[in-house]
DNA sequence: GGGCCGCTTTGACTTGTATCAAGCGTGACG
DNA sequence: CGTCACGCTTGATACAAGTCAAAGCGGCCC
């Protein structure tokens, strides 16, 4: 599965010019934690990063082991997740295109984490980053203001999962769905919803059947519709929105 | 509600005897944002802080409004709780000595809060201390590393919100306190459980009702005794953790 | 001391979601 | 081109937790 390549060594003093063709194209630059870099400082971080290419339920990390890499995701899709002794389990999170892998950890991860179709990461040592943040704290101001994005979204996360019914958890998820495709620029009322009833449902608290069902039930009130490749519609995200008992 | 009264203003270069008594006897130093502090900030960190008394139920911050203070609890406890618009409520979290309040936020609070019995704080405004982290790198890399076991923990609340049952629930939150019980020295057979029944519900995403029926349950099967005060006893940590399906 | 108020406990009943169990489609592969 | 596997859907039934209701239990104030 490490597949990892090194992204080329630039160490100069520089020009855009200087940076690695995967991250001159890199899509998700402006949304990525390179957003709070000069082209310099790009440049030393490039020298650092290897790139990643995985297929649907490559693992990337595993709860417990000890974390010397952090990821950003470049496309594709990553959940996250968490196992109870018996098996059950619990995902925290999807993550997508510009999303970081890593602020949540101490010495060793605290949950696992594996891809949801074909997933590009860059990844970094996260020694190597560390030592990055001691003469950029730009950097490190970036890292703290993305996770209290995050405890802000995991809140959210608690409300649905603790006060929420399967319906409205349902929607909830579309809707964040919709959400974070906008933030990326793309159309808010088709999002792409690339993994399975089973792990939608566990990053719900329901099962898959449950997951199913308001599925279908949706779908006979118009409010989504099921398109080609995991492709929804959502033609009225206000309705959504209500359903989702969202202010 | 609003009884801040100013500590004292400390601008000099700076022994401990600089510091204001209310920091010099402060007896959670050692765990709050304080600690990553020499003598010398610690007395331009006073100089920004204020001192408030707060009684059960007063509330602190209010969901959606613009967030201008930050807080360090210095005794009693506080919840944190989001509601949807029907009334439901989750409380995300609960605060205790020496836990800091206003890591998750953006410009405006994104959850309520209030005391939980009679509680003291030490209030920051949320600017001041901004631009004091500009001066004191060691203050924000503390601040990270707050917010990284913050979601931590809010990963393992996920997973007990959604995957757990009901005892299972209980049991997890009586390990929680013990834990955090014995990380401020005191003794974690036996915790204090200040907040009523119906918090402990919408904290776990139950009843009042089931949360005393399994109270009851894991009275009668000895796991837990209840005291005077709002204390219970465990006798058994293992039995506990076993019961509260921990690794 | 009596009565009121808020919180907790207990009981009887309901219900939303889980569980168990088939079917259905589609894509992979011999 | 069959069949095998896997993910999704649908149906029948079970059960954990919710709801509704009423009875304890202090604490507090008049």
């Amino acid at each position: 599965m490490d597949t990892a390549v090194p992204i080329s060594t630039g160490d100069k003093l520089c020009a855009p010019e200087c940076l690695p063709e995967s991250c001159r194209n890199c899509s998700v630059r402006h949304l990525a934690i390179c957003a709070a870099l000069n082209t310099t400082e790009m440049v030393e971080l490039s020298g650092i990063a290897s790139f990643q290419e995985l297929q649907n339920h490559d693992p990337i990390t595993s709860e417990g082991e000890v974390a010397d890499s952090v990821f950003n995701v470049t496309a594709g899709a990553v959940e996250l997740y968490k196992l109870l002794p018996d098996g059950r389990r619990q995902v925290t999170g999807f993550l997508f295109p510009g999303d970081f892998l890593g602020i949540a950890m101490n010495e060793r991860y605290s949950y696992s984490s594996e891809a949801v179709g074909n997933t590009r990461l860059c990844r970094f040592p996260r020694k190597k980053l560390e030592a990055m943040l001691d003469r950029m704290p730009q950097l490190e101001r970036r890292l703290l203001s993305m996770a209290s994005n995050e405890l802000i979204q995991a809140q959210d996360q608690m409300l649905l999962l603790g006060r929420k019914t399967a319906k409205e958890k349902l929607c909830s998820f579309l809707l964040n769905l919709s959400k974070r495709a906008a933030s990326r620029g793309e159309d808010p009322s088709v999002v792409h919803v690339p993994m399975s009833r089973s792990d939608i449902g566990d990053y719900l608290g329901l099962t898959t059947e449950t997951v199913s069902r308001n599925f279908t039930q949706l779908k006979t009130k118009g409010v989504i519709r099921l398109l080609e490749g995991g492709m929804v519609h959502l033609p009225d995200l206000e309705r959504v929105r209500e359903l989702a008992e969202e202010a």
